[in-house]
DNA sequence: ACTCTGCGTGGAAGCGCTCCCATATGGAAC
DNA sequence: GTTCCATATGGGAGCGCTTCCACGCAGAGT
């Protein structure tokens, strides 16, 4: 008993009466085709239920039909960032658009880079898509020399791709400060991200812009891991520190959350003793008690215009790095 | 300026003097090989910086080196939900050891879907692993039509599948509610999920199973859709119809928090009045005020053994279903 | 009549790899 | 010295597709 091998193009072909080039020329939709020919390769194809083979086509145009998320560094937990889940919805629902098919790479330990790096070596995929980068990641040279288009999902620290779509980190902690220092809050405090972000530089980089223009000294953020724990550690030092603290800017919601706990824990109460803003806008903003002044970012967009902005590299086009833009949304910690 | 195509197999085989056969069994580690043309393949790899085309392997091999994740239903947001986050990292981690790359299909739409069927029938994925999927889902047919393994992470509702990893939902459902008994309450009720997913089922079976073992009625459960908000409105609803409710098993922590957050704005104190119990243990669980009773799923376990039984299959090994155990993490919501 | 287009067509050469199979080699066994 | 086996080797035929190119054959232009 021979295993059945599904139906190929020369199947399609015979039983067209064509030849193998026209019916590839039909099924791509090529202009020189006859309108009868076209017609009984489509009629040939449905009877013989034929499904062009993924694996010699992409062979024969050197397209694989894939691209790729990658998303580096050490500790796989930071993938359960619910961010992630957005940004691969955007970007998902971009690739479907360019008929893409999304690989996914947790490159977490030295073996995941080397398959990363092998991934591109190899031809397996057609673009690549870097998420939070960290500063000196060992995956950027590989990056760099890739022979696909790169597009980074947010500015790796300390490196200036050529492509990228990121948020306009700095614009949104300038936002959240401004709003603490609006609501009257004299002393203004940041619980930032990891100083290898990019996120957590620009945030708070924003925030120092904001505290310079209403003629303030910035106090020295304390420094989470973008947790949720991380976010109360960070808070319970930033209250032993400067337990007059009245305002105070989490570098994102998670961080916040835990910031909030953190608060209620030490008996102060928000926003009565101390505002609290946030930054994602994620679902814990809307549903934490109270639920949470924030700094809007679109992250479903940010996933989908970085797709978009490799489908049109894929294409031959040109792009040119994208800001989103962000804005304060206000709810009750504030 | 012809474009510069990288080194192929021909190339290392001319410079190690071989022929492209002994190159191509040197770089396998297939047997027959001499052990000084190894050596000198080895060699000319290096000095090449040859990495071997993934597509022309593909073709040659009938294997694609993917295994895809199938993520169904018309919400993309469900995806949302952090515990597929935890999942990914257990599966990636696993399809690591064998080598494979993961493919992540978020078949939202008619479309999605469509590519989906496509990327099987194309043979452009060596195997399948669809969660979460609900009873009726279109895409059930094209699964059972595969001509490569299919692995369900969780049990379909209404199928039963040849091959599928899930946990003990059932199980977990009566430690939950054995537990509210246990705790002295009386009037115990359910916030369950839909009515399409096994996952809602089973907990409710087991809550059943239960109250049937203490000799009680169940009372109708309230049904949300696994989401904060959602739970938060079952839970409203659930006080309507029952005021004196006094014990509460949610069918995932998601809802759970929202639950809690209802019985907060209800003037209910948990665990007071109130007890509560969730179901994955999640982040949430841990970092909800107060810290939430739970059933505690293996959720990397869960990804990672659906991957690892993809991989028995696909290297010519045997499989039955596996259940993984669940077990009741007690904090301060009981 | 002639060439000049231009479209349709199919033959055939890849794409870069794997793997079957026929052949060569060196001993060990007789 | 022959026979036999185990092990190494390279030729070559695929894998299923795309695409270049040469060719035939209409109808339009001179």
């Amino acid at each position: 008993m021979a295993e059945q091998r599904p139906p190929t193009l020369d199947a399609v072909a015979a039983r067209a009466g064509v030849s193998r080039s026209v019916a590839s020329r039909a099924l791509n939709g090529a202009p020189n085709v006859s309108r009868d020919k076209r017609e009984a390769v489509r009629r040939a194809v449905r009877e013989l239920g034929y499904v062009p083979d993924t694996r010699a086509r992409a062979l024969a145009t050197r397209r694989s039909g894939t691209a790729s998320l990658v998303i580096s560094g050490e500790d796989p937990s930071i993938f359960a960032d619910p961010f992630f889940a957005q940004v691969i919805v955007g970007l998902s629902a971009a690739l479907e658009e360019g008929d893409l098919h999304l690989m996914l790479c947790l490159a977490a330990s030295e073996r995941g880079r080397r398959r990363v790096e092998e991934l591109l070596r190899s031809r397996g995929t057609d673009g690549v898509m870097p998420m939070a980068v960290r500063e000196g990641d060992p995956l950027l040279p590989v990056f760099a020399k890739a022979e696909v288009p790169v597009v980074f999902g947010g500015l790796p620290a300390g490196s200036s791709p050529r492509w990228y779509v990121d948020v306009d980190n700095a614009g949104g902690g300038r936002q959240a400060t401004e709003h603490l220092l609006a609501r009257g809050r004299r002393r203004v405090a940041m619980i930032s991200g990891p100083a290898d972000t990019e996120v957590a530089r620009a945030r708070e980089r924003g925030h120092r812009e904001a505290l310079a223009l209403a003629g303030r000294e910035p106090l020295a953020p304390e420094r989470g891991d973008f947790t949720e724990a991380g976010g109360a550690a960070a808070m319970s030092r930033l209250l032993e520190r400067l337990p007059d603290v009245d305002g105070v800017f989490a570098a994102n919601d998670n961080m916040a959350a835990g910031a909030l706990r953190a608060l209620h824990a030490a008996g102060r109460d928000v926003p009565g003793d101390v505002s609290l803003v946030g930054f994602d806008d994620l679902d814990t903003a809307r549903t934490c008690e109270p639920a949470l002044t924030t700094v809007h970012q679109p992250v479903r967009a940010l996933g989908r215009e970085t797709a978009r902005m490799l489908l049109t590299l894929l294409g031959g086009g040109e792009a040119t790095p994208l800001i989103l833009p962000t804005s304060l949304v206000v709810r009750s910690t504030s």
